[in-house]
RNA sequence: GCGGCUGUAGCUCAGCUGGUAGUAGCGCCAGAUUGUGGUUCUGGAUGUCGAGGGUUCGAAUCCCUCCAGCCGCCCCA
């Protein structure tokens, strides 16, 4: 049997529809905000993604799809979308737009990890970017806004957690100054803490051994190697949001990110998601244009939502209601069937749903109307065709009524 | 990429001190007299027991390899 490639699925109703509820309530958030759509392509030139993501990081080391092209170049399935974003801004010169762009997408992206529950290879973001401001307001709105869209989605027990990175250089400093700090302490912590203090000092601050926590609280704060400037812009940020009554926790352990992060990082989690419990992340990049290529600075800020858990805990949370069927035409014989094209036709045209059975048996029509929950069944044989009477069914009560042609169209119009 | 656990009908699973697959539940199909579903009853189909190899007279059951999923590491969404 020919099976899916590893770390990718099939998204199958009724599951699909849940995704279609998620995409169409980002949708409304998003056009309620002001962000336009952008599509930009799933292959891009390999170096994209190695300047713009970071050579260091482990996305750009061993987690891309890059292959040849036939012609000889490097391209790369994207595993994250901001820098194709990016990209787009500068080579359509989207800078020459007035006023900010406010951009957003939905669709997959690829990294080559080891799946696990909440991770694939093939999995979706839903994100968006709003480029042209370093202003601390756009920070609080775009934060704002991945709060609506979990609100418009049903969910409510989520914790958002805000940070500030501040520029590559103090984060390059506070390395330093923490690994420092390891040398000393790491010895007396979780065997893994004393790995990472070799390999990557700042996973450290994720651990959750509660014998480690205090050890971990006097370790120093990225706050406190930020700069002057960078320091106001993270107090006006968390100003912005308290104005706006979203509740955050400002949690200096949130270090981890892309090369490109610079001042505010935010990320959301979610406790039914376990491990992969990070529902969305984001952050602020103001050089990554100049990183690019761009001639003048861009400064951004953008997020993405992980829609694969955030479908996850939408399933979790609610029971949604699935597709519906409106009206199962059961047509008795050929003459029916030919006679009920164009009665279906009609009855779609009120926007509603129609499936035309074509099995022989009225039973065995009736059972498949019932399995598909229709609302109604339309019973449509010589009598009803001589008559120009059609006999519908109301499938919860079992009310049947025998109506003419434009009667049924009333009665259907009107739920 | 590393470690652990798991893999039997469409789904959930039983069988696993080796003897050649389950009247299991749900689902699916058909029938209970020719234009009426949901309940009930009756009957039926479907599995190369994840794949390949090995041990054995004989393997779903033991061993090896591979594949996939899940959990942890790592990383992140």
């Amino acid at each position: 049997m020919i099976q899916g490639v590893k770390g990718m699925r099939d998204i199958l109703p009724p599951a699909s529809g849940v995704w279609n509820f998620v995409e169409a309530a980002a949708r409304r958030i998003f056009t309620r905000f002001n962000y336009r759509e952008i599509r930009t392509p799933i292959l891009e030139e390999t170096v994209l993604f190695a300047r713009g993501v970071g050579e260091e990081t482990d996305i750009v080391n061993k987690e891309m799809y890059t292959f040849e092209d036939r012609d000889g170049s490097s391209l790369t399935l994207r595993p994250e979308n901001t820098a194709s974003v990016i990209r787009s801004y500068i080579e359509h010169r989207l800078d020459q737009q007035p006023g900010l762009q406010k951009l957003y997408y939905i669709g997959p992206m690829f990294r080559r990890e080891r799946p696990q529950k909440g991770r694939y290879r093939q999995f979706y973001q839903i994100g968006a970017e709003a480029i042209g401001s370093d202003s601390p307001a756009i920070d609080a709105e775009v934060i704002e806004l991945v709060v609506a869209i979990l609100h418009e989605v049903g969910i409510r027990d989520f914790e958002l957690f805000v940070n500030s990175v501040g520029s590559k250089k103090s984060r390059a400093r506070y390395n330093e100054a923490l690994q420092a700090e390891l040398k000393d302490v790491a010895p007396k912590m979780c065997e893994d803490c004393r790995r990472r203090a070799q390999s990557n000092p700042l996973r450290v601050l994720d651990c959750k051994v509660p014998e480690d926590q205090p050890i971990i609280e006097r370790l120093p704060s990225i706050l406190d190697f930020l700069d002057e400037e960078d320091r106001e812009h993270f107090r006006r940020v968390r100003e912005f949001l308290e104005d706006r009554q979203i509740r955050f926790t400002v949690n200096p352990r949130l270090v981890r990110g892309l090369d490109y992060y610079a001042r505010t990082t935010f990320e959301i989690t979610h406790g039914a998601l376990g491990s992969q419990n990070a529902i969305l992340g984001g952050g602020r990049y103001d050089r990554l244009a100049e990183t690019l290529g761009s001639k003048t600075p861009a400064p951004g800020i953008g997020f993405s939502i992980g829609e694969d858990r955030l479908v996850m805990t939408v399933e979790a949370s609610q029971a949604l209601n699935p597709q519906r069927l409106d009206v199962y035409i059961a047509p008795m014989g050929d003459t029916a069937l030919r006679h009920c094209a164009a009665l279906a036709r009609e009855i779609r045209e009120l926007d509603l749903s129609v499936e035309l059975g074509t099995d022989r048996k009225l039973k065995r029509m009736m059972e498949l109307a019932n399995k598909q929950e229709a609302r109604f069944t339309l019973i449509v044989g010589d009598n009803e065709i001589v008559s120009q009477a059609y006999t519908l069914k109301d499938m919860a009560s079992g009310d049947q009524q025998t109506l003419s042609r434009q009667a049924l169209l009333d009665r259907l119009r009107r739920p």
